[in-house]
DNA sequence: CAGCATCCCGAAAGATACTG
DNA sequence: CAGTATCTTTCGGGATGCTG
Protein backbone atom coordinates (compact mmCIF):
# COMPACT_ATOMS: atom_id res chain seq x y z
CA UNK A 1 0.00 0.00 0.00
CA UNK A 2 1.66 3.09 -0.90
CA UNK A 3 2.41 6.49 1.17
CA UNK A 4 -0.01 9.38 0.95
CA UNK A 5 2.56 12.15 -0.63
CA UNK A 6 3.75 14.44 2.00
CA UNK A 7 3.21 17.94 1.16
CA UNK A 8 5.74 21.20 1.47
CA UNK A 9 4.00 22.52 4.26
CA UNK A 10 4.04 19.25 6.05
CA UNK A 11 7.91 18.75 5.42
CA UNK A 12 8.44 22.23 7.05
CA UNK A 13 5.97 21.19 10.27
CA UNK A 14 7.68 17.80 10.88
CA UNK A 15 11.05 19.22 10.67
CA UNK A 16 10.37 21.73 13.08
CA UNK A 17 8.34 19.67 15.72
CA UNK A 18 11.97 17.43 15.39
CA UNK A 19 14.08 20.27 15.79
CA UNK A 20 11.61 21.86 18.73
CA UNK A 21 12.18 18.70 20.49
CA UNK A 22 15.64 17.98 20.44
CA UNK A 23 16.70 22.20 20.36
CA UNK A 24 19.21 23.32 22.23
CA UNK A 25 23.14 22.08 22.87
CA UNK A 26 22.54 19.79 25.61
CA UNK A 27 18.94 17.34 25.20
CA UNK A 28 20.71 14.83 22.78
CA UNK A 29 24.13 14.89 24.11
CA UNK A 30 22.14 13.67 27.60
CA UNK A 31 20.68 11.14 25.76
CA UNK A 32 24.07 10.18 24.67
CA UNK A 33 24.98 10.37 28.29
CA UNK A 34 22.32 7.97 29.57
CA UNK A 35 22.92 5.61 26.49
CA UNK A 36 26.46 5.02 27.13
CA UNK A 37 25.89 4.46 30.92
CA UNK A 38 25.16 7.44 32.96
CA UNK A 39 22.09 6.77 34.99
CA UNK A 40 22.26 9.48 37.89
CA UNK A 41 22.08 12.74 37.84
CA UNK A 42 25.81 13.90 38.96
CA UNK A 43 26.91 10.77 36.42
CA UNK A 44 25.09 12.80 33.23
CA UNK A 45 26.28 15.91 34.51
CA UNK A 46 29.85 14.68 34.77
CA UNK A 47 29.27 12.91 31.28
CA UNK A 48 28.26 16.43 29.41
CA UNK A 49 30.22 19.05 30.89
CA UNK A 50 30.09 22.10 31.56
CA UNK A 51 26.26 21.66 31.94
CA UNK A 52 24.97 23.01 35.35
CA UNK A 53 22.81 21.28 37.42
CA UNK A 54 19.87 24.19 36.63
CA UNK A 55 20.12 23.12 33.24
CA UNK A 56 20.26 19.39 33.06
CA UNK A 57 17.13 19.57 35.26
CA UNK A 58 14.85 21.51 32.84
CA UNK A 59 16.36 19.53 30.08
CA UNK A 60 15.70 15.95 31.69
CA UNK A 61 12.34 17.35 32.41
CA UNK A 62 11.74 18.38 29.05
CA UNK A 63 13.22 14.78 27.58
CA UNK A 64 10.86 13.27 29.78
CA UNK A 65 7.95 15.04 28.72
CA UNK A 66 8.58 13.51 25.27
CA UNK A 67 9.09 10.22 26.16
CA UNK A 68 12.30 9.75 25.91
CA UNK A 69 13.36 9.34 29.45
CA UNK A 70 12.17 8.10 32.32
CA UNK A 71 12.61 9.06 36.35
CA UNK A 72 12.73 5.92 38.42
CA UNK A 73 13.02 7.42 42.45
CA UNK A 74 14.16 4.79 45.06
CA UNK A 75 13.57 5.74 48.44
CA UNK A 76 16.47 5.23 50.15
CA UNK A 77 18.26 7.82 51.91
CA UNK A 78 19.93 9.71 50.90
CA UNK A 79 17.20 9.59 47.77
CA UNK A 80 18.27 8.02 44.77
CA UNK A 81 16.95 8.83 41.11
CA UNK A 82 17.74 6.59 38.05
CA UNK A 83 17.18 7.64 34.59
CA UNK A 84 16.59 5.43 31.69
CA UNK A 85 15.99 5.87 28.48
CA UNK A 86 12.44 4.81 26.87
CA UNK A 87 12.20 2.13 24.10
CA UNK A 88 10.60 4.83 22.05
CA UNK A 89 13.88 6.90 22.57
CA UNK A 90 15.76 4.04 20.24
CA UNK A 91 13.80 5.55 17.27
CA UNK A 92 15.97 8.66 17.85
CA UNK A 93 19.40 7.48 18.07
CA UNK A 94 20.02 6.44 14.45
CA UNK A 95 19.58 10.23 13.90
CA UNK A 96 22.13 10.75 16.54
CA UNK A 97 24.37 8.36 15.38
CA UNK A 98 24.22 10.14 12.70
CA UNK A 99 25.05 13.67 13.79
CA UNK A 100 28.02 11.93 15.46
CA UNK A 101 29.77 10.76 12.49
CA UNK A 102 28.61 14.13 9.95
CA UNK A 103 30.12 16.76 13.36
CA UNK A 104 33.59 14.46 12.95
CA UNK A 105 33.55 14.84 9.35
CA UNK A 106 32.54 18.25 9.43
CA UNK A 107 34.94 19.41 11.57
CA UNK A 108 37.56 18.22 8.57
CA UNK A 109 35.42 19.81 5.44
CA UNK A 110 35.63 23.31 7.46
CA UNK A 111 39.23 22.85 8.68
CA UNK A 112 40.83 22.31 5.22
CA UNK A 113 39.27 25.07 3.11
CA UNK B 1 41.20 -2.01 8.28
CA UNK B 2 39.68 -0.83 11.72
CA UNK B 3 38.20 2.27 12.82
CA UNK B 4 39.81 3.68 16.11
CA UNK B 5 36.76 3.47 18.36
CA UNK B 6 35.16 7.22 19.21
CA UNK B 7 35.74 7.98 23.23
CA UNK B 8 32.79 9.21 25.03
CA UNK B 9 34.40 12.59 25.03
CA UNK B 10 34.62 12.96 21.30
CA UNK B 11 30.95 11.71 20.75
CA UNK B 12 29.89 14.44 22.75
CA UNK B 13 32.15 16.83 20.68
CA UNK B 14 30.89 15.58 17.56
CA UNK B 15 27.80 15.77 18.77
CA UNK B 16 27.27 19.29 19.73
CA UNK B 17 29.22 20.86 16.45
CA UNK B 18 26.45 18.83 14.35
CA UNK B 19 24.34 20.97 16.68
CA UNK B 20 25.71 24.12 16.61
CA UNK B 21 25.53 23.98 13.24
CA UNK B 22 22.11 23.36 12.55
CA UNK B 23 20.88 25.03 15.60
CA UNK B 24 18.04 27.21 15.39
CA UNK B 25 14.54 26.64 14.18
CA UNK B 26 15.54 27.64 10.53
CA UNK B 27 18.36 26.66 9.13
CA UNK B 28 17.15 22.91 8.24
CA UNK B 29 13.84 23.87 6.71
CA UNK B 30 15.97 26.69 4.69
CA UNK B 31 18.21 23.73 3.23
CA UNK B 32 14.40 22.07 2.37
CA UNK B 33 13.03 24.72 0.84
CA UNK B 34 16.21 25.24 -1.49
CA UNK B 35 16.15 21.46 -2.07
CA UNK B 36 12.59 21.41 -2.87
CA UNK B 37 13.21 24.17 -5.69
CA UNK B 38 13.18 27.45 -3.93
CA UNK B 39 16.33 28.85 -5.40
CA UNK B 40 15.44 32.66 -4.71
CA UNK B 41 16.08 34.50 -1.28
CA UNK B 42 11.39 35.31 -1.81
CA UNK B 43 10.78 32.06 -2.61
CA UNK B 44 13.00 31.25 0.38
CA UNK B 45 11.02 32.82 2.17
CA UNK B 46 7.58 32.16 1.19
CA UNK B 47 8.46 28.82 1.68
CA UNK B 48 9.36 28.84 5.12
CA UNK B 49 6.96 31.04 7.12
CA UNK B 50 7.44 32.99 8.85
CA UNK B 51 10.67 33.92 8.77
CA UNK B 52 11.61 37.52 8.56
CA UNK B 53 13.97 38.66 5.79
CA UNK B 54 16.46 39.69 8.58
CA UNK B 55 16.85 36.33 10.12
CA UNK B 56 16.76 34.74 6.43
CA UNK B 57 19.88 36.42 5.26
CA UNK B 58 21.83 35.99 8.59
CA UNK B 59 20.67 32.05 8.10
CA UNK B 60 21.73 32.24 4.95
CA UNK B 61 25.11 33.46 5.38
CA UNK B 62 25.82 31.06 7.67
CA UNK B 63 24.73 28.01 5.86
CA UNK B 64 27.23 29.34 3.36
CA UNK B 65 29.68 29.80 5.82
CA UNK B 66 29.44 25.88 6.18
CA UNK B 67 29.69 24.77 2.86
CA UNK B 68 25.85 23.82 2.81
CA UNK B 69 24.80 26.52 0.28
CA UNK B 70 26.21 28.46 -2.45
CA UNK B 71 24.98 32.02 -3.45
CA UNK B 72 25.35 33.23 -6.96
CA UNK B 73 24.43 36.81 -8.28
CA UNK B 74 23.37 37.86 -11.48
CA UNK B 75 24.82 40.97 -12.47
CA UNK B 76 20.83 42.30 -14.04
CA UNK B 77 18.42 44.62 -13.28
CA UNK B 78 16.95 43.87 -10.54
CA UNK B 79 19.49 42.00 -9.10
CA UNK B 80 18.95 38.51 -8.83
CA UNK B 81 20.21 36.10 -6.86
CA UNK B 82 20.17 32.17 -6.68
CA UNK B 83 20.96 30.56 -3.85
CA UNK B 84 21.65 26.65 -4.61
CA UNK B 85 22.82 23.51 -2.35
CA UNK B 86 26.28 22.17 -2.38
CA UNK B 87 27.34 18.98 -3.00
CA UNK B 88 28.48 18.57 0.57
CA UNK B 89 25.25 19.51 1.72
CA UNK B 90 24.04 16.14 0.15
CA UNK B 91 26.01 14.95 3.08
CA UNK B 92 23.58 16.74 5.11
CA UNK B 93 19.86 15.08 3.57
CA UNK B 94 19.95 11.39 5.30
CA UNK B 95 19.84 12.93 8.93
CA UNK B 96 17.01 15.57 7.75
CA UNK B 97 14.71 13.04 6.54
CA UNK B 98 14.99 11.06 9.31
CA UNK B 99 14.20 14.39 11.42
CA UNK B 100 10.70 14.62 8.90
CA UNK B 101 9.71 11.17 9.53
CA UNK B 102 10.23 11.14 12.97
CA UNK B 103 8.48 14.22 13.65
CA UNK B 104 5.28 13.19 11.53
CA UNK B 105 5.45 10.31 14.07
CA UNK B 106 6.54 12.04 17.23
CA UNK B 107 3.48 14.13 16.78
CA UNK B 108 1.51 10.59 17.20
CA UNK B 109 3.00 9.54 20.12
CA UNK B 110 2.74 12.39 22.14
CA UNK B 111 -1.00 12.90 20.69
CA UNK B 112 -2.11 9.31 21.78
CA UNK B 113 -0.95 9.72 25.29
C1' DC C 1 22.87 13.11 46.19
C1' DA C 2 19.51 15.45 43.49
C1' DG C 3 17.98 19.01 42.70
C1' DC C 4 15.41 24.15 43.41
C1' DA C 5 15.58 29.44 43.93
C1' DT C 6 17.38 33.70 42.29
C1' DC C 7 19.57 36.65 39.64
C1' DC C 8 21.49 37.73 35.29
C1' DC C 9 23.22 38.14 30.47
C1' DG C 10 24.04 37.59 25.58
C1' DA C 11 22.31 35.81 21.57
C1' DA C 12 18.32 34.48 18.81
C1' DA C 13 14.59 36.07 16.82
C1' DG C 14 10.49 39.32 15.86
C1' DA C 15 8.55 44.05 14.16
C1' DT C 16 8.93 47.67 11.33
C1' DA C 17 10.84 50.67 8.13
C1' DC C 18 13.85 51.63 4.52
C1' DT C 19 17.49 51.19 0.30
C1' DG C 20 20.16 50.13 -4.25
C1' DC D 1 14.01 41.83 -5.83
C1' DA D 2 17.17 41.21 -2.22
C1' DG D 3 18.32 42.55 1.21
C1' DT D 4 20.03 46.25 5.52
C1' DA D 5 19.06 49.20 9.72
C1' DT D 6 17.07 49.80 14.20
C1' DC D 7 14.78 48.70 17.94
C1' DT D 8 12.68 45.47 21.07
C1' DT D 9 11.49 41.11 23.09
C1' DT D 10 12.19 36.44 24.18
C1' DC D 11 14.73 32.78 25.89
C1' DG D 12 18.48 29.51 26.38
C1' DG D 13 21.66 29.14 29.45
C1' DG D 14 25.37 30.54 33.15
C1' DA D 15 26.64 31.73 38.28
C1' DT D 16 25.87 31.13 42.84
C1' DG D 17 23.88 29.58 46.88
C1' DC D 18 20.76 26.66 49.38
C1' DT D 19 17.68 22.45 50.85
C1' DG D 20 15.55 17.72 52.09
Amino acid sequence: MKEREISDKEIINYLQDTLYVINGKWKLPVLMAIKRGSTRFREIQRYVPPITSRVLSSELKLLEQNKLVTRKVYDEIPVLVEYTLTTYSETLFPIIELMVYWGKDHRKVIAGK
